[in-house]
DNA sequence: CAGCGTCTGTACGGTGCCGTACAGACCGAG
DNA sequence: CTCGGTCTGTACGGCACCGTACAGACGCTG
């Protein structure tokens, strides 16, 4: 039984990076052969065709950005905030980042792709609701420190503004204070 | 002298059409033509090629988005409050908001997209700011308030998770409410 | 070493898009 | 009506990609 110089985890794993750095339609069968120094003769032995790929990238992206995420941080253990920060370092990785946001621009236009981010959203977002709830005594308060946090951490790369003197780390130290501070003042 | 049938414009808005739904690279000229029930003909009599219409085709964004918006809302009138939503109405109007999103995700591949998003960004936060200055003390407060009103307004769409019982525009209310709230208590 | 199954390279037809060429339709001017 | 310029439809060559077919290389197994 010969061993397969490009077995499947190779195909999905360059999937990755063309969706990652070129959106959805850069997942080409060819392009990807060249970019693994292969031609694409092996491919159709493991995948039936091109979607059948991104279906199994897709599953990859699901099971990294989840399951490996917050086994890692739960391992990981500390104090609510350090498990924030530690589940947004991880989510939001140079290596997971782009993934994410390409995915995300993906579910504009295609509804299986979106009802995958649906899951993947709803159970970040409910990881995020349990670290916050402590500080929060108001549940709409808490809904909202959850969306905010969340907003700026996806939207944080695509936001092309500058700062003034400033730089982005220094604002989103001082966001990040405001969601864990006490409650603000009345209405 | 004839009358165009298909004048620029139109390519330009089919374009526009385009990549709000499915991106640069379905700006197609033989789909837009299809899609304005016409062949590519005429195409290459307004445009030298593909490229010089995407060109135009951001450029006809920038000038939406930008000094028409501004335009608008200055003409209305109304407190800061007023202005900030109305200008937020504007920029991302279901007209608009699929081809902020579009280009923002471009941006990510391509530099020149970058600067444009850049310049406009830069506007649209720099009135923002002008808009929050009066309800902060501190600076630091007044810049988390702009990257957090922006980054919630451009990912709102982009974040897939439910909120229980309560809807996003209900959330929304909440985040906005604490965003024109006096500042919060000590560190 | 021989045989087998697996993986890989190459070649092919089909399709869709780009950009060009050109002929004809159309409308206003004289 | 005739002329002229402009816009449009059609056709073409080139290219890149998909999915299939098949022959040969490779390494394990006996």
């Amino acid at each position: 039984m010969a061993l397969a110089r490009t077995p499947r985890h190779r195909w999905i794993d360059a999937g990755l990076r063309a969706l990652a750095t070129a959106g959805p339609d850069a997942v080409q069968v060819e392009s990807l052969a060249r970019s693994l120094g292969v031609s694409k003769g092996g491919f159709y032995g493991y995948f039936a065709d091109r979607p059948a790929l991104l279906t199994e990238v897709l599953d990859a992206w699901e099971a990294r950005s989840t399951d490996q995420v917050l086994a890692q941080v739960e391992q990981e253990g500390g104090d609510a905030r350090t498990r924030a920060r530690r589940a947004a370092e991880l989510t939001f990785s140079p290596e997971l980042r782009p993934i994410d946001l390409a995915v995300r621009d993906w579910a504009r236009r295609d509804a299986a792709v979106a009802e995958r981010l649906r899951r993947v959203d709803d159970l970040r977002i409910g990881y995020l609701r349990e670290l916050l709830a402590p500080v929060c005594t108001d549940e709409d308060d808490l809904e909202a420190r959850c969306l905010i946090a969340f907003a700026v951490a996806v939207a944080d790369p695509l936001v092309a503004a500058g700062h003034g003197t400033r730089t982005r780390a220094d604002v989103l130290r001082t966001v990040q204070r405001r969601l864990f501070a006490p409650p603000p003042a009345g209405p």
